[in-house]
DNA sequence: CATGAATGAGGTTTCATTCAT
DNA sequence: TATGAATGAAACCTCATTCAT
């Protein structure tokens, strides 16, 4: 029987226990693997059973069906990087928009190069509708927390803080793509923390007016 | 890990007559349909010579098998996208700087747009190996073009125009997608325009260094 | 002229459970009936399943697509005759040659009678150039090993032994072949045995030179 | 539509006119080169129509379906080495055993080396009922020819001549196309021819009685 | 809980045949 | 009469999923 109406989503059970914990993620690493070394058209369940050195049955024990599984491998990603951006965004209320960016271009490049595999296999992945949603959502949360964070700037006022926001991320996400679709090469990471800093900065610095000093603009 | 042919992606026979140059072209348009409708996974040839109105026998005839129909579609409004860049990017050497974004920046951007239902459908299709050669392969086109433009700018010069390029074209496409995926908000369309010309506007100030002191060069 | 990629031949799982093993013999025996029944062209996939009463996918378990499935029936046949007549012939060295001939037929026209049904299905299925190569392979096992016999006949001396042989079988063969097409009729059988012996010795006696004078070897 | 109730084989216009049959005869060999080529498996009227530099609605004015096609190309061959042997035995009634033997060998060995490669690629195709039915029946002929010689054998008589004809002829056939498929060795034919003979010529000798000048013996 | 043989719907692709031009 | 684009039934084969062991 082929994928009926998309049933749940969610993952079968809880990995309370440590052993059901490790197999989890044993499948999800199996999963970027063979995403990795074949493609997401190649890419079954067998083969990521395989892979992952457990039983088909094993897998559907822990992942309902193979989308479930894909979308589970896609929002662990998200949620990592995602996670990563709140944190550096919050850490720098306050701050200068300079410095803001910094912050925010070395956790979200750190956080997706960390495992720069998974970030390009699932690429492939965020494809359907609901992944594309997902994708959607956790923009969403790096935007409002890049956009809270502005707002607190020491040295500059934006006008419409969202959108302003969801330009500098569709910015940095479609470099981030290209970079790592491409083949990054190995050095260039170096020097794309800069240019991306460059990009976001002088874009920041364009939308933005500045605030003079002790002016602590009022809205939020 | 299986090999995979992948047969000749090349088209099965060049329409010369009338007839066969319209059923190509409305297997392509069908084949953006369905994208549309059902999402890419659910797109199967059958579904695609259905929505054309011609039998899948047909569909042979033209394309030698499903992978070669997505990647014709993918390829021809690739290149069409390019076309359009190219020919700004040809029409604006020697200008400055800020008027080449403009041109560049209308010129993606309306080619974009002019068909947004395929522009958001052709996402999906970007996933495999050769699909994403592909894009990598036409975005290069396109960077070229633009960085030998740039070498032309009356009022900067740049150090990196291969990797400048890259990182302006990146960037426009990163939110051009963001923008296409989120289903792009009737209105914004029109701001975005401007924003996205602070954006690259503003990365080229950063990165480039300004040419004539004292000469701003009067443009109409 | 089209490339055929004709992948592996192997069994996709040598079936070492009990459950498997059997699987395994009744989809032979079925490829068998279906060949009988409905002939090669005729013969699919899906028609085999039925009668072995799995469903395709348990086929497509145990063969990787359609053509491995009848060369390893034909095989399998070829095999069991070429081991019996291999074993008749490591009976009779020493003896004269009209034992050997005896033997040899004997041995010859009971594999095949054995299983009638299956001998003549699958004339219709060693057409390929696969097949005919493994016709042509396990023909030469029969012919070395009745080559190596005759050279330790008692009675004769032969010039050619591996041209010599190789008649032999042909000749059988094409005879065995037309008794099985025509339509083996019921008492034919036995005169058949009489006749191939006769024709093979026949021959044998008139390309080899007798070895000891004077001792005449009568009939067997 | 595939192939239904296999309609007539009878080819669908006789031609009369120089250029049909010219038409039919390109078609005709074709048929063959294609068989040839890439194996009865491949062989698509499309090909045969290629390959012939026609259309395949030519091919379908002349043959009324695929199976008329091939078994036309069959028949003709067929009736062409029957022709060659009948006329031989015709030629040798009332001779002795041996210019008897010698004189079908002959014939059957050249009309079938005449064009080996037509010998060879219609092996592949007398695999269907009716190409079966027709090699019988052909075969029939030849062996009737071939008794009613052997009965007017100047220095042998025969018991049972229709079975010791059909052995004959179907020796031979085996030996021929042993030879045939195994990609006949250039020299070999020489001896074969030899063998042959002495393959047929040993047998008749076993099976016949030896009858003595002047006195036509009667039967047992 | 784990296993992996079995299932079968359904996708991709071919190719004999027709018929409008 | 020749052409070859169009047809569509049907073949091959895959793979998500289940369930008896």
């Amino acid at each position: 029987m082929r994928a009926q109406p998309r049933p749940s989503l969610e993952p079968r059970k809880t990995p309370i226990q440590t052993r059901s914990a490790v197999t989890v993620d044993v499948i999800s690493e199996a999963t970027i693997q063979v995403l990795l070394s074949v493609g997401p058209d190649q890419l079954t369940t067998t083969r990521v059973a395989e892979r992952a050195g457990v039983s088909v049955g094993t897998l559907y024990q822990y992942f309902p069906n193979k989308h479930s599984l894909l979308f589970s491998v896609l929002q662990q990603h998200l949620n990592h990087v995602a996670d990563a951006v709140e944190r550096a965004c919050r850490q720098n209320h306050g701050e200068r928009v300079s410095t803001m960016v910094d912050a925010v271009v070395q956790a979200f490049l750190d956080a997706k190069m960390e495992r720069a595999d998974i970030s390009t296999a699932l690429y492939a992945v965020a494809t359907g509708r609901e992944e594309t949603a997902l994708v959607k959502k956790v923009g969403k949360r790096m935007q409002v927390a890049l956009a809270s964070m502005l707002a607190t700037a020491s040295d500059a006022q934006f006008d419409d803080l969202p959108f302003t926001s969801f330009l500098v991320f569709s910015a940095m996400g479609g470099v981030m793509r290209a970079i790592l679709e491409g083949g990054a090469p190995p050095k260039m990471v170096r020097s794309l923390r800069k240019q991306l800093v460059l990009l976001c900065r002088g874009f920041l610095m364009s939308v933005g007016s500045c605030a003079q000093p002790g002016h602590a603009g009022g809205d939020g």
